[in-house]
DNA sequence: TCATAACCGAGACGGTACGTCAAGTCTTCAA
DNA sequence: TTGAAGACTTGACGTACCGTCTCGGTTATGA
């Protein structure tokens, strides 16, 4: 049961298609300046055609970054059994992304739409950082139970610093040109060895 | 001299009163959904009255945004002598502020207003962003000068994890409710003394 | 082939709906009260809409007020073999559109239309002035083929002499109420018979 | 008794620069176009300064054209002894000053200002139609009473055709250019001697 | 001489309307 | 039923003037 009673299938290349203007779009327009009518023109689609596939500008761009986002490269954390080199190529892999000047724009847009209502911010959490912060997760779950990292680690203050960290450069428009291979080598020392002096006793309960 | 030559000087007091028009809207509203016609209609003022003074509604609400930010108390960095203690009072007084329904609503309208535009963008990080920014490597590098922290230790790289993880709180409407006072004990203790097990080899140049 | 290809296709009812609006705004308001604002709030309709069919306001009150001209009886001149009774038929009947006061306010603010800019007024005198003009010449000629009247008459004086007078009252405001079968004996006897006590050795070249 | 009270008196050249900065603006744009805050600036007058002397546009426009309507020669009809001639030099005299490209804008602003308003229409008819009407009716009556007349002449319809059919002319635009010494003979023709070829019995109460 | 009072230029003020743009819906014809 | 085209209502945009007001400052009178 292919179809939902008969009529003209949908054209599946249109999605494409659309997605690619919005894209294109948004490497000149900011996120308010996007219209839905100037993406049907350059698409050119009817409006109806967009509204039958995305209910508001938001999740549309939503679409059309994550679209973009998850095509270069799987962004997945690797596992090389080195906790530290694994996380630096996380990193840097995405300081890479938001340092193509297209990209940022996209990414800017991207927190725009998220900041346009809770809901849309909660579905763009659930497709954007949650992802990415489950995938940091696992990785660090795993150092955890290999020994490498102490016992009462707080897993989770690491993931939101460095998702953070990253979040706050782009939209502080820092990250751009090359990004070198020690880029984070501060960062990295701090969280796995502490910057501390002193021999440290570590906060409690 | 304080005056151009004559004509009737601007009313200082309705600087005050757009303000507040535009926070109580954002109460309700979005950024997207607030317009300058309803902040105009709300604080009775005519819309030349609004233009006059502030060019689009990007700078407006983040103006309406730092103006309350910066009347709750000086979230400056203090300085009691405990490096851990005082990051741990900057943070949470952040995160009390970031728990205020109200105040979320107001940083996510800023950061929106910030992905607005790139000179907007820049804008705000020049008023916001940067002078959290100065006030932590204040506050650290005072403890780096006094033999706290390692001589090695990237201090742009922590302030950005602290600012960082507060922004993404934000962004994920996590911090609600009231917060505990070792909410960033995990934070801390990750960037002051790390969470490796091993004797830690740091990554250098 | 009417249509120029796809999309929805103009309602044409709405055209009539925003003549009659503007009609009725301008029994109440001035040509100058009346606002583009105003029409598209008493049709219904958007003022896109009311843009889309009319540049400016000049032009839809011409519309408006031509189109109430035309619907009251022909206005043609009558052709009975009689030319003053002719003329004065056309008076009248004139003078009685006149006199109905909301006529009046139409006709007033057709004036001011034309007044806006030279443009408007080509277009008006085309559609208004020059139809009339045109009728009475063409009666007048009749006349005047018959050897009813002299055969050096300046038929256009004529023509613009009545229609100067019509046009006098109007923007006098001096035509109102019952219109006299009379009115005009004065006006036609001079016209035809004229007023000169002498002989007259008339002007010419 | 020139003063009410003390304080400073009022500038009358400020009158005249105001008046001819009205002038000067209607010469290109319309009266439509024309605006108070316009005429404030070119004559380098605050706006209250222009509103202490006229309640509006209407009656300032209308002050405006009177005033160089005035200074331009008399426009008193003469009295020569010859009717015909009298009436033909009034006529063209006020041919020559429509023809003269910045009176026609003018008086074109003075009718859009009478059409404006009811009472702004009164206003003007009692100074600019009224004076005019009253001098053709003087002439007139004084021909009439020297048996230059038929006794049943209806005076006031031989000045409104005269009046009429100027008004007319200004509103189509027709008279530019040099004025014929003949251009009304025509009209002078029908109105003294009759275009009818018959006897003509005239049309009585 | 000195207050009083109206005048003046400048320009801010609350409004209203301008003409444009976009949002999201609806209506046509064609595939 | 899908699609492109484009008309439709709604509402906000940023601008221009309206007529009023509030400044600092000027110019006359009359106490």
């Amino acid at each position: 049961m292919p179809d939902e009673r008969g009529g003209r299938p949908r054209d599946a290349q249109l999605d494409a298609a659309i997605l690619a203007a919005t894209r294109e779009l948004l490497a000149v327009d900011t996120y308010a300046e996007l219209s839905m009518e100037g993406v049907a023109a350059r698409a050119q689609v009817g409006k109806k055609t967009l509204y039958r596939r995305w209910p508001s500008k938001a999740p549309l761009v939503a679409e059309a970054v994550l679209d973009a986002y998850g095509r270069g490269g799987s962004f997945g954390v690797p596992d090389t059994g080195n906790i530290r080199a694994d996380l630096q190529s996380w990193l840097i892999e995405h300081a890479e992304f938001i340092a193509e000047l297209s990209n940022a724009a996209l990414i800017r847009a991207l927190i725009a739409a998220a900041a346009s209502s809770p809901s849309d911010n909660n579905a763009l959490h659930e497709r954007l950082s949650a992802p990415q912060h489950a995938g940091l997760m696992t990785r660090l779950r795993h150092a955890a139970d290999k020994g490498e990292l102490r016992v009462d680690t707080d897993l989770n203050a690491i993931a939101n610093a460095l998702i953070g960290t990253l979040l706050l450069e782009v939209l502080n428009g820092t990250t751009t040109g090359d990004v070198s291979r020690t880029r984070y080598n501060g960062l990295l020392n701090a969280v796995l060895q502490g910057v501390s002096d002193t021999a440290g006793e570590r906060g409690g309960e």
